[in-house]
DNA sequence: TATTGTTATACTCTATAACTATA
DNA sequence: TATAGTTATAGAGTATAACAATA
């Protein structure tokens, strides 16, 4: 069945196959949890108790459409983990807080994290991982990744170059 | 519009993400050559003439559903760059190859992917890439990851563990 | 008139199962 | 009966546009 040798793949190769391996992971992980990793960009976002967001800002910073962004608060809203309260000075935003059910599911999902970084990391001693973190940093540095905001968000990033 | 401070987020967040990037970056440096990085994987694979390749025995390897494989493999015998032909010991199997223009086309695509890479991993030195690479091999095959075979294929994986 | 959040719609991708032809 | 390839269908994810409420 198995007769295929594997190809020469470069360093890009390598990286996408790795980062959508902790992604695979990382959503199965999450799965328990009832929650996606869309869900987990919002919960991480609003777990710093940001003032004055709203949809309209959040959409604009992770790039989901807002649309999108409808279905997936509906979601947390639904789960009681984050609530959406008219602003009454412009009442057509809503302001987003995570609740303290919100904030409690967001700290399973850290320790989540924790797990899975101790199982893929395994094989690395601490200094091999401070030299991986600090590589990534200047690629992704390189690149113009904004910290925290993850490209699969919106694949809009096609049209913007 | 930007009043939000980037999370804190680890190793395999920063993994996930500049993969991603990684990714997105190719699928569309890709298409002005018109092919998707699914077409590519299945190139790659032809493009080392492996004898006796049956769509079965490709489906199994790269893990997409044979169901998958048949509308990709349309879309590149339409155009011209891969053959199937029923084998005739078996004639329910099809044995599949790069045309030669399949062959020019996955030579593009590998000027595709040097640029991509100068450009990726610009800020970094000779050392610091065979760091980065030897540090990925070894998360690789740490996590059991096939070289050449990419997870974002099947999404199957979920099912395994 | 413009903007926020929402709804409706279409399109793509993936997954499953049913079908055919061969064995 | 089992297998290789194909087709059909349904589901999730994403994108666009239209819409109601508010400014």
């Amino acid at each position: 069945m198995g007769k295929v040798k594997p190809p020469r793949v470069g360093l890009a190769y390598l990286l996408s196959q790795v980062g959508a391996h902790a992604a695979d992971d990382f959503a199965r992980r999450l799965k328990p949890l009832g929650l996606t990793t869309q869900h987990v960009g919002i919960l991480r976002l609003l777990a710093m108790k940001p003032k004055e967001l709203t949809q309209r800002t959040l959409a604009d910073y992770l790039r989901v459409q807002p649309s999108r962004l409808v279905l997936l608060l509906d979601e947390l809203e639904r789960d009681g983990l984050v609530t959406r309260v008219t602003d009454p000075d412009d009442r057509r935003c809503k302001r987003l807080a995570a609740t303290k059910a919100g904030l409690a599911r967001f700290r399973q999902v850290e320790t989540v994290t924790n797990a899975l970084e101790a199982d893929m990391f395994e094989g690395l001693s601490r200094d091999d991982r401070v030299a991986l973190i600090g590589l990534l940093r200047r690629v992704a540095g390189g690149v113009g990744l904004t910290p925290g905001v993850h490209p699969a968000y919106g694949r809009l990033a096609e049209k913007e170059k």
